[in-house]
DNA sequence: GTCTATAACTCGATAGAC
DNA sequence: GTCTATCGAGTTATAGAC
């Protein structure tokens, strides 16, 4: 029952956010220190009063703006989807089907990479949510999984499939090949934001993307 | 001032531990239920009374024998730290350490992977209780740091350079040498655990693995 | 600011093991 | 009969809700 009314909010945010610029002072605030706490310190311990608090308002305002707390979260998560996740994968799969010959895979990837961690960086907080709160509400994962990777998927694996047959790469399954190509950047952003900044990253970040591309391509290329 | 008592009780808990079996039927299904929901809810979601009941025992008695609720969560996750985590990263230190010259770079990667990806299905729920978890509870995460990533770190680098210098490997950076390699690990684990099981699991496991050893090693082997 | 539910936690009563 | 584990109603605080 409450998965239909995930999808409903979620539609109506689509349409709320596409006006964004409507949300009152107060809304933003409420947003914004919403966001810092979920991230700081998760969903439930985090409670309406600490919110109101750290927004400067009211605890009844918030309760005028979002009808309960998972709304609230809701409102914090939806737009991430709708307006980062995406239009940057769509962009992405763009990026990826339009650049047929002329970009080498190497640079595809170099580009993904960069653009991928930015992207992180600019939006860490909202990540943060994102990823805590997909493991426990089913909601989040679904939503996330059915734009994020099953969108994701045939995609790259149909341009994985052509390199492949031009040559480019070696004929490896291509579910294999995106497993490893996205292994690689989820494992430059668990070192950069779980292990630590200072322990580990000797080399600034564009060498450690080039370096890490380079390893990849000598695994993946065809001689 | 929590941190210290963090690790007072983290000590008195590896003495507990080590004569397990002195808990008691009740103790043990109340840490059984713990579990339980803290993995499928989180921490803050499951309440002590839910706790009892699906432990089928009386609220007062969890607090007979654990004083506080995050004693529950710190005697859920403690015997993962020192039971499960430091040994076996002892053990692979000792592995990896001891196989000098007969066992190839890919063997012992190889039984890294299948070692880990065995470990981790047997103790799915602990895992995941402790990812969760390590994202709010700093002293959860910085006893983790300190336990796997430090002390795995000193040795890891220095076997890898040794490799290097014996030109088994390229002369690539340690510290991305070893990112590399731990990358492909979690990428495994992530797509079998969010991405989910038949998505993408069109090879079995075993083949899963040797693939991404052969990549690997394509990619950072000596020619 | 007020209301209601529920959270973590307490403690005297109880009952079975030795 | 004491002792130790258990029960569960009761306490206090604070949550979400309006």
């Amino acid at each position: 029952m409450d998965e239909q009314r995930f999808e409903d909010r979620l539609q109506a945010f689509i349409e709320e956010i596409k006006q964004e610029d409507q949300m009152t002072e107060k809304q933003r605030s409420i947003l914004e220190a919403a966001i810092k706490l979920f991230a700081s310190k998760g969903f439930h311990a985090s409670s309406t009063s600490e919110i109101a608090r750290e927004a400067g308002v009211a605890e009844g305002t918030i309760f005028r703006h979002y009808k309960t707390k998972k709304d609230i979260l809701i409102a914090a998560v939806a737009p991430v989807i709708v307006k980062i996740a995406a239009p940057y994968i769509l962009k992405d799969i763009r990026t990826i089907t339009e650049a047929r010959a002329e970009k080498s895979f190497a640079d595809i990837v170099t580009e993904l990479y960069r653009n991928r961690l930015s992207l992180l960086e600019a939006n860490e907080k909202h990540f943060r949510i994102l990823i805590q709160e997909a493991f426990f509400h089913e909601e989040l994962r679904e939503t996330l999984l059915q734009t994020v990777a099953k969108e994701g998927k045939q995609i790259i694996q149909r341009f994985v499939e052509q390199r492949i047959e031009a040559g480019e790469l070696r004929p490896l399954p291509p579910e294999v090949l995106m497993r490893i190509v996205l292994s690689l950047l989820l494992g430059m952003v668990a070192f950069k934001y779980v292990v630590g900044k200072e322990e580990f990253a000797s080399l600034p970040e564009e060498e450690q993307i080039d370096l890490t591309v380079d390893i990849l391509m000598n695994g993946i290329s065809q001689r």
